[in-house]
DNA sequence: ACCTGAACACCGTTCAAGT
DNA sequence: ACCTGAACACCGTTCAAGT
């Protein structure tokens, strides 16, 4: 019935290189980075790695196992060596969003997967915790630290998440040969959407990295600027399921 | 005379109540909020409405536009009159992200098509419309304006996004009777996530509204502190892909 | 212990054909 | 104009069987 699923037995012995778990995740990585998340089936990623696709089932127990693995793989590149303690804690929680950023669009084609779901390995959070600890550094209380990195987590996965949605779109649309900026002209008429066109006409395409690094810094300073306030009114709801 | 593509003739002659797009997207939307959106296949969508599936081919292009179907149907539900212009502008927008995230989790199932696409209908541009009004009313730069508009659309999005599957990790932890803060303190060992564990033991269970208010606010309270700076140094990248 | 291959119950979409 | 039904090329996953 239930028998103790436990995988034992790591021990070198065997020359047999095999499967790993490890292996399938790299190539699986491999696979969504070049030809894109729909491009990863259990049939081609075992095509892949020259075995049979049922193969995968003994090293990983479902696809969705398989994605938790793409997330731990590329949640593992991010480098917290690259902070700087010395910085004021406003301008370490802006770098830290910074690196963050950067480790997800090294993986574009992965974000989707990456930015969705949460996190549950080990692994995983550890940069959660690096966070954790400047904000309660800077002061804040135990519950608007836990905030504070919730709200930066969701700030940054979505921000990105977004933004390489939109770059794919734009990238479609150029493909058929119309300019964004232009569709989105002909969609809009200037009757009924004045200060959209407006914008446009005057602002053209926009530098996501600097759109990015402006929304940080406003949360981050709007974070520092309200969250020492009293938070007994929080109190109250706190309890909720 | 006119070949308009817009059959109109709903009337009698043909009883036949025939199929519409709108009766073909107000299913496609009770199927995921009733069952989840993994339910919504065309051949279930076909079964509901007592029809071929194919015959939705005939009215929708494909999967795609009828997932677009539903984004517009939500969005349409964002009621502006909820509005109060006399209020100042910050409270405002902060007002509007309540309004915005009231929409998207009164379908909770359907908030990873409409929190992850891009907008590409007119009704859904509306809010979009009237949220850059205000931000230029309140003294934006076009420039600074189109990037609040982008970095509120994003943080609102993210952060339901999340919040959703939030709640739905915790239903789903819940059925196998373990809470999630246990789940949570058993990954994370004291000894090397002492912060986590520090916050977990003295925070427990949090609000998603307020946590929602307290980011929002941080957000509008940093953009309406830093916005208004000279925006020189940032025209330098603006021209890039 | 590790891998195979057939099989099951699904998908989205195309297309010739019906009314 | 609108709908049908068979068919195509896929999925993820199970399971008995091979080595």
């Amino acid at each position: 019935m239930t028998p103790p699923r436990k995988m034992v037995s790591e021990e070198r012995g065997k020359s047999r290189p095999g499967l790993t778990r490890e292996a399938i995740i790299a190539a699986a990585l491999e696979i969504v980075d070049e030809e894109g998340l729909e491009a990863l089936s259990m049939r081609h990623l075992g095509s892949v790695l020259k075995v049979d696709p049922m193969a995968i089932y003994y090293h990983i127990p479902n696809k969705s196992a398989l994605l938790d693995g793409l997330i731990e793989a590329v949640m593992g590149e991010i480098d917290l060596s690259l902070d700087d303690p010395s910085l004021p804690a406003s301008e370490r929680i802006v770098l830290a969003a910074h690196i963050y950023r950067d480790v997800m669009m090294a993986h574009p084609q992965a974000v989707q997967v990456i930015a969705i779901n949460n996190l549950n390995t080990r692994e995983s959070f550890r940069p959660v915790e690096y966070l954790m600890d400047i904000f309660l550094g800077a002061g804040f209380s135990p519950h608007r630290a836990l905030a504070a990195v919730n709200i930066f987590g969701r700030f940054v996965r979505g921000f990105v998440l977004f933004e390489v949605h939109q770059i794919f779109a734009e990238e479609a649309a150029a493909c058929h040969g119309c300019a964004p900026t232009e569709s989105l002209q002909q969609l809009l008429p200037v009757e009924e959407f004045p200060r959209m066109n407006e914008v446009m006409a005057s602002v053209g395409a926009l530098g996501t990295v600097d759109e990015f690094d402006l929304g940080i810094r406003a949360l981050v300073d709007g974070m520092f600027a309200t969250f020492y306030e009293d938070e007994d009114q929080m109190s109250v709801n706190e309890d909720q399921t």
